[in-house]
DNA sequence: TATTGTTATACTCTATAACTATA
DNA sequence: TATAGTTATAGAGTATAACAATA
């Protein structure tokens, strides 16, 4: 029986998307450093940015990060007057976090800035590259979060 | 002016890399890491499999891990006797890196058993969306390399 | 003097599991 | 008893820079 990696295309697109990965993790988190951020800081705060904050599980399921990570990554950033942390009202258990004042300030100025930064790469793709990269990503996404719940 | 970061599609195609991105990591370091590996760990396992081995600038080249952290991933295989060091004849500054007996048997044994978890993903796709991703990709990455050399 | 790789430092993230307090 | 989050532990990767040996 034919091994299923051996699909035609299989191997060069997924050397092709491991390499593309690496070179997409690189160029940005280059950047985020350069905004005083580590990656999943950044996370953080892109995904705080313009809601009113949420529970720290619903933060982990956004940003991937799991909850006793979270808890550290929160408390640098808790540290550095970015977010807050308040106990929920209706719920004791649960810690509602939020952009602090200054997190806002950092996500107006750090969110566009990386925007920016990665539309440098994007600016060199045409318009209907981009859609159909977007349609086979989404796809490809859909599969990886299925497997992984499978 | 506009900002380029505007460009039609940019925001959604940025965000489905991202998504896809995370959720790709996460689905293939799960993996990896029930083969024993760390991601960096299996990277140059894989890259130094089926080829005589390297120097450390040509294994950290194509690893994209740089000089100071490979020493130390290289330290962890080195003691698991899964790769080897050996002083270049010709230039005694250089550090040969090869696989063991041992590494190659992990290799034997780590770098089919991922590409087929890899597959499973990958089979859900159509092969035309398969190559039409693979393009995309490759124009991508070569946008990134240009941009972080840039 | 330039290059290759190692060492040193300090920090951040990671997985995992036990624990606390609420519900 | 189950859930949300914290704490504890141990390890691994990261950036950065200084360093040794060799070219």
């Amino acid at each position: 029986m034919k091994l299923v990696y051996e699909k035609p295309g299989f191997l060069p697109a997924l050397r092709e998307l491991v390499r593309c990965n690496q070179a997409f993790e690189r160029f940005s988190a280059t950047h985020v450093r350069t905004l005083e951020l580590t990656p999943p800081q950044f996370d953080v705060i892109a995904t705080l940015g313009n809601t009113t904050g949420m529970t720290c599980g619903e933060l982990g399921e956004k940003t991937l990060i799991t909850k006793g990570t979270l808890t550290g990554v929160l408390d640098r950033l808790e540290e550095r007057k970015l977010v807050s942390r308040r106990a929920d009202i209706t719920d004791a258990r649960r810690t509602h976090i939020a952009l602090t004042t200054l997190g806002e300030q950092m996500f107006a100025r750090a969110f566009p800035a990386h925007l920016h930064h990665l539309s440098r790469a994007f600016d060199r793709l045409p318009p209907e590259q981009l859609k159909a990269m977007l349609s086979a990503l989404a796809e490809l996404r859909g599969a990886f979060e299925k497997e992984l719940a499978a």
